[in-house]
DNA sequence: CATTGTGTTTAGTTGTTACTGAACATAATG
DNA sequence: CATTATGTTCAGTAACAACTAAACACAATG
């Protein structure tokens, strides 16, 4: 959990630097990565290049500047703005400030999965509440739907206890 | 084209005929119902349209025909045709025929919401794959980073294992 | 107080997706 | 065989999302 204890005012776990005389095999690694984030995450319905910042911090870890960011990725400085920020609001990552510099510093959050799973459970709450809607105000003899309902809320309500049950291991092994 | 009279064949568990002479009020809860399943779909990367037909069927449960489906959801012959074919991959419905009918009829599959969560597991199956992947392709010694991939791989294999604990569950209470 | 460095906002471009209407293919019916 | 009923495919369109470059705002610095 620890992200990288150090924060040494200008020295980020990984730097550039440090894999610039690994292979090309590792490099290309490493990017394949930060792409496949970057698909996968479009998948998802979050922009590609946010996903790809995403992937950069896994990697790196950070802290890394917003200049590095916008120079690595090889983005705009706009799309580095609104993709951090959405990162942000998931609470990927945050925002951190070194003392007489100017420059947005970012790092990976302390467990970015346990905010991806809070989100995903928030999801799974609003369609359970769809469904509580429907199943009130639908006429009460119409009873094959009340059941049908009834049963993608009983679904609803499983996973989030089930999902509720394994957020609560995953904090016990932080 | 009139559809009410040709459905005689076969009685779905509730047609339109049944909730007509229901007062407005539940008809716009049936209606907001259908519109909050193709929105939340939507948000899902899946056609608001075909999110919109899946309401219809938990409403519904069906049989229903492909020109009913295109009458009441007001919209044309080919999205019904390609939507209807994205729920049928995606397992959530059914295509059946009619003993003497040309038509094509749709119902709601037997458990649409455990092919939604084998959906959800075979998306973690497949990040966990490009951790692992990330995790061989890159240098020893970027320890903080293994570390990373780790976790994550970590959290994945927990989620895909606390899921199927939730799958065989629910297939059980079937 | 002008200049520079920094992040944000905005306007415009590009690419993508969902949908419709029409053409099409096919099978049943008269 | 012509006609009708039915579902599929395709071309075009409209809406939308993501990205960039440029304008902007603001704070620090000289």
């Amino acid at each position: 959990m620890n992200i990288d204890d150090g924060v040494m005012p200008l020295e980020p776990t990984e730097t550039k630097g440090s894999w610039q005389q690994d292979s090309d095999q590792a490099l290309d690694g490493i990017e394949r990565f930060i792409e496949q984030m970057g698909v996968s995450s479009q998948e998802d319905g979050i922009p590609r290049i946010a996903g790809r910042i995403l992937g950069y911090f896994i990697i790196y870890g950070g802290p890394v500047s917003f200049a590095q960011l916008a120079d690595e990725l090889q983005v705009s400085r706009g799309s580095v703005s609104t993709n951090a920020r959405i990162l942000t609001n998931f609470g990927f990552i945050e925002r951190i400030s070194k003392p007489g510099d100017r420059q947005d510093y970012y790092q990976l959050a302390q467990s970015p999965f346990l905010k991806l799973l809070e989100g995903y459970m928030e999801k799974m709450r609003r369609m359970q509440e769809i469904f509580k809607q429907a199943d009130e105000s639908i006429p009460v003899h119409m009873s094959a739907t009340h059941e049908r309902l009834n049963v993608m809320k009983r679904f609803y309500t499983l996973a989030v206890e089930s999902n509720d049950q394994l957020l609560r291991q995953l904090r016990r092994s932080e």
